[in-house]
DNA sequence: ACCTATTTGTCCGTATGTATG
DNA sequence: CCATACATACGGACAAATAGG
């Protein structure tokens, strides 16, 4: 997977490693549908707790980077949709940058009625 | 604190917290500027670990209505989203059911066009 | 329909770091 | 300098959902 870890850094190292995966999907380097390794076996690679494997992926299942489900795994999401949908989600956003609500807030608000 | 923990509940207790002080906040009970009770107390009271509250109040800070600082506390900043906004996100969720877009999918949508 | 292995989710406990006041 | 209080990381345990035989 090839990530480097600096623990001498300030960057938490959880958010190192979700910084560097989110890098690889945005870029597609890591392709829609892929699957990431499990968090155990990630985590061996690394040298880091599993706990600290799945902060960092839930993070980018936060971001919508990611499905997480247990059995499954993690993996890269798909956008597309409908004209309908892009309109929907057009609507939403113009109206939480009316009322300055933050992209994080706005996101939190659809995964707690829309849950994965 | 007054907070009712069911561990029977499927809910996560972390989430019981949550959205059981998620409530005060919007309803005004617990007004802006006031301040929560340390994770260590309040976990005490409720009697569940430290890390349950914390992960509780990191839940509420992205969902924008608590700021954390450290050897400060959690403080509430304010709550969050207008009911046109609530009826905006309602329906984007109700379109991304019909046509089967994965909740992750959706929030990639959604970040991609509203990003921090 | 059943059972088993896999994999994330949550919670607990402990330890240490770091910003605040 | 010191006490406070959140932030992160580690480790262990069990639960719950998924997939496959």
């Amino acid at each position: 997977m090839l990530i480097r870890i600096d623990l001498q850094a300030g960057e938490a190292v959880y958010d190192q490693i979700a910084t560097a995966l989110a890098a690889r999907i945005t870029t597609g380097e890591l392709a829609v549908g892929e699957r990431l390794p499990t968090a155990r076996d990630l985590a061996e690679v690394l040298g880091v707790n599993m706990h600290t494997i799945l902060h960092a992926y839930q993070s980018l299942r936060d971001q919508g980077l990611i499905e997480l489900r247990r059995g499954r795994g993690a993996v890269v999401t798909g956008a597309t949709g409908s004209v309908q949908l892009h309109d929907a989600v057009a609507a939403v956003i113009a109206r939480a940058r009316e009322e300055r609500i933050a992209p994080a807030a706005l996101l939190a608000l659809i995964r707690k009625d829309y849950p994965g």
